[in-house]
DNA sequence: TTTT
DNA sequence: TTTT
């Protein structure tokens, strides 16, 4: 009924683009979130790390603009997914569906690999985009893959 | 760095109390939080189904003043805990850790099963706590402990 | 850059339903919110009395369903004005130009003073609206326009 | 009942530290935070200026590392005090108590200007705390006195 | 599997 | 496994 999720923190990785066949945009990325103290007396700092999804434009910039490191305020809402993995067991899966971010950190530009094209890819459907769903060696170390999800993204997730 | 959740739902069952081996309270609870769309021109309306923890004096408040189905607001911040289940394999859980409930409907008094004693448990250690973490098939039934992790909640979970 | 604000308290009177000079909805309400704490151990229970202003299809919709003591949830942003008061003293007025609304006591239906004509007025101009700009008596009592300013609300107070 | 802000923006000026007569630490400084749009087509960026208060340990790490021009986030909650004027006239103030203050940008260590000693003064009064209250020039640009309120801080406003 |  |  209300539902509102704002977290500051630094990006594990640079973003992942990817297109739903429908040709909708969609980034995923983690966030390590700094907890606000250390359990059990443990000398490390310890963190959160919280799975973030955007779609359609937002999903571009933050495709264009985000990288590995980054400090980046998110505001959005907490879903939860479930899908049976390959062994029959169902498995929940719970993102941040992104409605706002800030870059806290300003980078220097585009995305040097891979050229602006994606970036302008706007809502029509970019076939570059297709190929992201290919099964190359990259898509074998994709987290969201590895859970045993034969497809990640399909357009029934489209949260608007 | 920062970290904060906001939300109101429906509890889809009554709240579990239970204590550490140091008989420190925590109370579980899931939260229905309705979707503010049907995606896919769906009929039926969706809900996300989040858990929320809470610990200490906030757990015995709210173990004895919830119950399924009362309308509720949540404040806390996202976890995300992870350990190896009986396969090997690393499972992730995402939960609310909550600093505030809000009990937006009245209930009309105290726990009628169980009585006042676990209410008043306080911070002092329980015996009665322990007991439910017993093999009784009550327990067969916890979402908590069919996710395969042998002991749910020890005192290592404590969030402060 | 991020300004979010989640409110949860009650209407410390029915809610004012207006019209911009080009025909716009906007509903403007009071939310008491208890604080968490009484301060200086006075008995008394304290609130923050918070101006909320919701624009459009969601004022409509809030002069229609919200009544006085309602408990009501307010998200939105804080958004701070100002202006030259009579005396030619600059006032600043803080309201929250709320987005999401959400009723959390059930209503037993409409505005039973008024009729329904106001509440499907949608984007065109209502003349009934101009009504409530008058002078009447009722209207010296309205703290927003106590507060010397000639004419409360104009199209460009518009937040989008 | 539940009352929650998040901002992210730059400090207008640096802030200032104050000391209540018990001997309180109060930090205030102003956020601009800017809006996600420009009103009415105009080409200059807008921004709401929002009042922040902090008090104890929190204020003094406040007034230690935040400088004017600073990204920082707050978190906290809305809280409207009103006091009469010398002209007899009820003024409303609106400021948000943080309870949680991020620096999103690094400093260069201690405040140059006054050095250390304001900084660890702690909960202990410190005398050099009352001057600040004294009628200087600077005094006189003090938003905060300007209301015409004739003393700006008293413990009676201690939200905790 | 994790960021500074 | 889900709430109204």
């Amino acid at each position: 009924m209300l539902n509102r999720v704002i977290l500051i923190g630094r990006l594990t990785r640079d973003p992942e683009l990817r297109y739903t066949p429908a040709g909708v945009a969609v980034t995923q990325f983690t966030l390590a979130v700094d907890r606000p103290f250390t359990s059990g007396g443990s000398k490390e700092r310890e963190a959160d790390f919280i799975n973030i999804v955007t779609w359609r434009q937002l999903a571009e910039t933050c495709a264009n603009y985000l990288r590995k490191g980054r400090l980046t305020a998110v505001e959005g809402r907490i879903q939860v997914r479930n899908y049976d993995n390959n062994e029959g067991k169902r498995v929940y899966v719970t993102e941040i569906i992104a409605d706002n971010v800030r870059f806290l950190e300003s980078s220097g530009g585009n995305r040097e690999e891979g050229g602006s094209s994606n970036v302008n890819a706007g809502g029509g459907y970019s076939g570059g985009g297709s190929s992201n769903r290919g099964g190359g060696s990259r898509e074998q170390q994709d987290p969201f893959i590895d859970d045993g999800k034969p497809i990640d993204i399909s357009d029934d997730d489209l949260p608007f």
